[in-house]
DNA sequence: GGACTGATTCGACATCTGTCAATATAGATG
DNA sequence: CATCTATATTGACAGATGTCGAATCAGTCC
């Protein structure tokens, strides 16, 4: 694993490397898009900390969002998940 | 994904937040095992930083190590590897 | 336009983390 | 036992991180 590409990996780990942001990344992955209203209700963190943990998940590009009216609403980039999920499959060998 | 099961994910992915553990594993587990004196010379940072990495992929499971004679010899947890990797190519749906 | 709701951004703060130099421990070898 | 090499531990410190309250922005509805 070259050291850019273990720069990019631990970026997309340290995003999920927080337990409440697991959780919100399960969510969203369950479902194919969900209402930042509905993320809310099941953590114990305020509102203005879900946001921060959100916009953390964008940035790594593990999730995308769009408005619509009112409501923002959260999509998981399966691309994303998956490539992860390769490479542990390939137990971080190759690449 | 449950509260705990979360913590225990999110720890796991921590421990793989950092570029130099996320190289270290890497090593480790494109190999039987590894001798800590190889696992120095690839990198930039002191002897005892390595050796503080080592001690925290240890501490959750990823890797195992065993003493033989002067030197130290780290292997993967491939359970635990590949425990991660079917977690991502499920999406992170369900469980 | 004004009031209201949903979501993001800002500023502050306590805690955690990666790093190093210095020190200590474990084993081998003279 | 003294010394040398390979790892681990300790102590300290700058910088990052998660959290909140307050303020701000975006849209809707009257």
């Amino acid at each position: 694993m070259s050291r850019e590409q273990a720069d990019h990996v631990a970026g997309l780990m340290k995003a999920l490397s927080d337990p409440v942001r697991l959780r919100l990344m399960s969510m969203i992955a369950a479902a194919d898009e969900v209402c930042v209203c509905d993320l809310m209700t099941p953590f114990d963190v305020s509102q203005p900390t879900i946001s921060h943990h959100l916009k953390v998940l964008k940035s790594v590009g593990l999730v995308d969002s769009e408005r619509r009216g009112t409501w923002v609403y959260y999509r998981a980039e399966r691309a994303a998940l998956e490539a992860i999920g390769g490479l542990f499959s390939r137990a971080l060998e190759s690449v």
